[in-house]
Formats: structure tokens, sequence, C-alpha cells
DNA sequence: CTAGGGTTAG
């Protein structure tokens, strides 16, 4: 009879061998627990100061937002070199920590360790703003530090996303340049696109020694930003090879197209380029899902969207999974809850995101600002935002803060605020003050707003419409005939509002002089329930001329 | 270690 082999225990040996395979990926390391276990064991074996563990350990405790841990092991180094200060900055970089990282830059000159490319490049990477970045640069000038291409070219990406003004002092980098590789001019294509210079950025590109993918994806991005939807098509069929990114573009290019005399067509077209990748049997990512959901959901092209949809679950779900651990979802679901008048669930989730180790960026801000508009905590969140997490409002932010004010009646408030703003106004801004104005009967204020509004938007049918209500819940009947007037003299000229859903392939529009082609009756006694189904519950609905 | 497509206010 033979007995089975006896189990044996690990032996020292390779215990040892599978603490060194850790330890040869430990920069890699995002798992806490096993992280936990590692950092016990390096302290045992009293390898924390070894000059290659020591960085590997920052970096892992940084990857599991442990940077009280990282710092330790950091000030343990009596004489620590540049690689591992480097490690640290890079470590405060990723834990959202701008100011630490450039204080761990101060700290080392000021202590004679001589930084070097890397230190600048991951610096590029902590700037925020033209002031930050133009400080670096001068270093980069006085060390002259252009001989390793990834400083200048980050330098160029850095200033390309620091406005108008930063892409004219990128194009000073990138003309200064003795030699420049593909990456140097794509930086400077995708700046330039970015701040609306086709013209300049099609220059380049036609002009530069070897093109790529990147170079062709960018001035793809360029054309459908601009809305040239049939000149971006050319060019998606004219470049060498697509990937999801070129695909990615192109199909949302085509679904979120506001103009609707062409939006059929191009919905199709998207909906058959969606097809066509699948056939190409390129893999779709977490942002061709983001982009065209987003343009399918702006344009009410159900079809595309559920095709989407598909996509996803389709792989089992593994995209769901990864989702959970993203920002974008976060974001997307305070903004979903805020948007559907779940003010106070948003907040809580705004909560529960940063119980969970998240730190809110610009865009969570907007979502939890817009679910303000129903509490009153917006003014305390808007100077949060700025002073807790050193975000710099932006446009967006102020509008959502004029709208809470607006609807809160507050609307003196709400104008000064309009007036004090680093922005100027634009059409949403003015138009959330219109409707701010409608619900708190300011007729005065709202002849003001209109003013601003059609010299933004002239032919903007809605905005008379809104007067128009205005004057009539004042009672002002003959400004009523007069704005409807003015309705009129620009509806001749130009097609009435249109709303578009595509639903089984076909298209439905409804207009504001309602011409229903299909199944009339059906959607007549949709509403008929409707009208039902709101005299049963408390509702009072506001008329509307 | 640098470059391309993404979430957002009416």
């Amino acid at each position: 009879m033979q007995l089975p082999a006896p189990i044996r225990a690990p032996t020292f040996l390779s215990r040892r061998r599978l603490f060194e395979q850790k330890l040869a990926d430990l920069h890699k390391c995002t798992d806490l627990n096993q992280l936990k276990q590692l950092h016990a064991l390096i302290y045992k074996s009293n390898l924390h100061k070894d000059p290659f563990i020591a960085p590997k350990l920052i970096s892992a405790l940084s990857l599991c937002q442990q940077m009280t841990l990282a710092i330790n092991v950091f000030d343990q180094i009596q004489n620590p070199n540049a690689f591992l200060c480097n490690t640290l900055i890079k470590a405060y970089i990723r834990n959202s920590e701008p100011d630490k990282a450039f204080e761990v830059f101060r700290e080392m000159r000021w202590s004679g360790i001589f930084p070097d490319n890397y230190t600048y490049l991951f610096l590029i990477k902590a700037c925020s703003g033209l002031q930050s970045v133009k400080m670096i640069h001068a270093h980069v000038e006085k060390y002259n530090l252009y001989s390793d291409l990834f400083v200048p070219n980050s330098l160029i990406d850095a200033y390309s996303k620091c406005g108008l003004m930063g892409v004219k002092a990128a194009k000073v980098v990138f003309d200064v340049m003795e030699e420049r590789d593909v990456v140097t001019y794509n930086s400077m294509i995708s700046g330039l696109v970015k701040a609306g210079e086709l013209t300049q950025a099609k220059k380049l590109f036609d002009g530069m020694p070897h093109r790529d993918r990147v170079s062709w994806n960018a001035i793809l991005d360029g054309y459908v930003k601009a809305g040239e939807m049939s000149a971006a098509f050319q060019i998606f069929e004219k470049m060498p090879s697509r990937d999801v990114v070129s695909w990615s573009t192109v199909i949302s290019g085509y679904a979120k197209t506001g103009d609707i005399e062409m939006a059929k067509g191009l919905a199709k077209e998207a909906a058959r380029l969606y097809d066509r990748m699948e056939e190409a049997r390129l893999k779709p990512d977490d942002a061709t899902f983001v982009s065209i959901l987003s343009a399918s959901a702006e344009s009410g092209l159900l079809g595309l969207g559920k095709k989407v949809h598909q996509s996803i679950l389709r792989r089992h779900g593994a995209y769901l999974v990864q989702w959970k651990e993203k920002m974008v979802t976060w974001n997307a679901m305070i903004h979903g809850l805020a948007m559907h008048g779940h003010g106070r669930k948003a907040l809580q989730l705004f909560d529960r995101m940063k119980q969970e180790g998240f730190a809110p960026d610009k865009v969570t801000f907007v979502g939890v600002l817009a679910a303000c508009s129903q509490c009153n905590d917006g003014i305390h969140h808007f100077y949060s935002m700025e002073n807790d997490y050193g975000i710099a409002p932006e446009i967006e932010h102020y509008g959502c803060l004029i709208d809470l004010l607006g609807r809160g009646g507050r609307l003196s408030e709400a104008f000064r605020l309009l007036h004090n703003m680093p922005f100027e106004p634009n059409v949403v801004i003015w138009s959330s003050l219109l409707r701010a104005c409608r619900m708190h009967n300011a007729v005065q204020l709202a002849e003001e707003v209109l003013h601003q509004l059609v010299k933004l938007e002239p032919a903007g049918p809605g905005n008379f419409s809104m007067l128009s209500n205005i004057y009539a819940a004042a009672g002002d009947w003959g400004s009523v005939s007069n704005a409807r007037l003015q309705i009129r003299n620009i509806d001749s000229k130009r097609p009435s509002g249109v709303s578009l859903i595509e639903l089984n392939d076909e298209f439905h529009e409804f207009t504001v002089m309602i011409q229903l082609t299909l199944n009339q009756t059906e959607i007549y006694q949709t509403i008929k329930g409707l009208n039902q189904h709101l005299t049963k519950i408390p509702y009072a609905p506001s008329i509307a001329i």
C-alpha cells in the first residue's frame, strides 16, 4: 500500500524566495493588506534603509494612500539622494498634494541635493496654472534641461492646459527646441486643438516629419470639436490605421451634433460605425463607453445608447467592477441624483465618497453644487472647494452658485456674483438667471437679462417665450403680445425648437406646434394618463402661455 | 518618465 506523499511545510529558503519575489514588484503593490505584511517584514529584516527597497516602499505606500507611513520611511534615510526625493515628490502628486511635492523640491535644493530631469518632469505634473508652469520653465531654461526631450515635451503639455495664454507659451517652448520628436509635435497639436486653433494645428500636422496614430487622432479630434464632421470623416478614412481612440472620437462626434437637420443621418452613421468597430474586433474601453453614452444621452439616441449598454453587459460586468473604483462613477452618480431632485442623497453620497478615500475633483463639485440648489449648503461647499481641496472655481461652479442664489430668490446677490466673478457670463448662466426671474416675477431684471442673452444668442426663441411668460405672470398682456411677435420673427427665419428621440430605429420629432406623424393616439393616451395621474397627487401645474 | 478619445452648471 502506498502512502500519499507528505505535505511539506514551506522551507525557510522558499519562503525567503517568495519574499524576494514580492520585493521585486513591491512598488506596484496596490493591496493594502499585503503591503502591511511586507512593510512589517521589511522592517524586521532591517531592509527599510536599503537604497533599492526604500523608494519602492514609498511608491507602494503612496499607491495605498498611506502617506504618513511613506514619509516615515523617507525620514529614516540619513542622506537621501535625488532618486529618493523624486519618489517622494511622485508620491505626493499621486495623492493630490502638489504643494507638498513643491515643498520637497525646495527642501532638496536647500540641502544641496541636485534635482535631475526626473524631478522637473514630476514637478511639471504638480503644476496647476500658468504661474507654476512658468516657474518650472525658468529652471529648465537656467539649467538647460532641453536635452532630455521628456522635459520640454511635458512643459508643452502642461502649458497647453492653461488656456490661450498657455498655448502661446507652449509655442515658445516648441519654437526654441533644437530637436523635436513625434511627442513634441503631438503635444503641441493637441494644445492648439484644445485652444480651438485648428488652422495652426493642421499646419503643424501637415509639416511634421513623421505622423503616428496619436497625431492623426489629435487632428481628427480637432475637426470633431470644430463640428466639421465631413472633414473629420475624411481624415478618419484617410488615416493609415485606426484604433479605439479614433473610433470613439468620430462616433461621439457624429452622435452629439446639435444640428437637428443633420442629426438623423449622423445618428444612423454613428450607430453604423459602432457596429463596424465591433466587427473590426476592436475592444471599446471605458473612455469609449463614457464618451458615446454621454453623446447619445445628449441627443436622445436611445438605440446607440442601448448598443453600448449591451457591449458593457457582454463583458461579464468587468467594466462595472472597474468603474466602481473610478472617480467618474462617483461624479456621474452624484450628478445623476442631483439632476433628479435627490439633492440630499447626492450630498450623502458625496460624504460616502470622501469616507472611502476619494479626493473630490472639480467635476465632483459641479454635482455637489447642483445638488445644493435644493438646500442651503451651496456657498459653504463653494468655499470649501478652494480652501479644503485647493480647487480653483471655474465658470461651471460660479454658474451653479448663481443658479442656486437665483432659485432661492436672492437675485441681487446672484447679480453681484455674476458681475464679480472672473469669467464672462455665458448663455447657460444668463438663461438660468432668466428662469430665476420668472420664478420670482422680477420683470425688470428679466428684461436686462434678456438683453444680454439676445447679444449672445440672437436666434433663441426660447428666451422670448420665457420673457413672454414673465409678462403674463405680471399681467402685462401688451408686452406678452410684443414678445410673441418677436418669437414669430425668429421662427420665420429658423426652424423652431425640436426635441428628437430615436426609438426602434425610428426618429420622433416634437415641435412647439406639435405635428405628430406616428402613433398619435398612443401619445395622446399617454398624455391623458399622465394628466389623470397628476390629479391624484398634490401638484399645481404651472401654466405656460 | 512626456503625446490622442471621457464624466460636469440651464
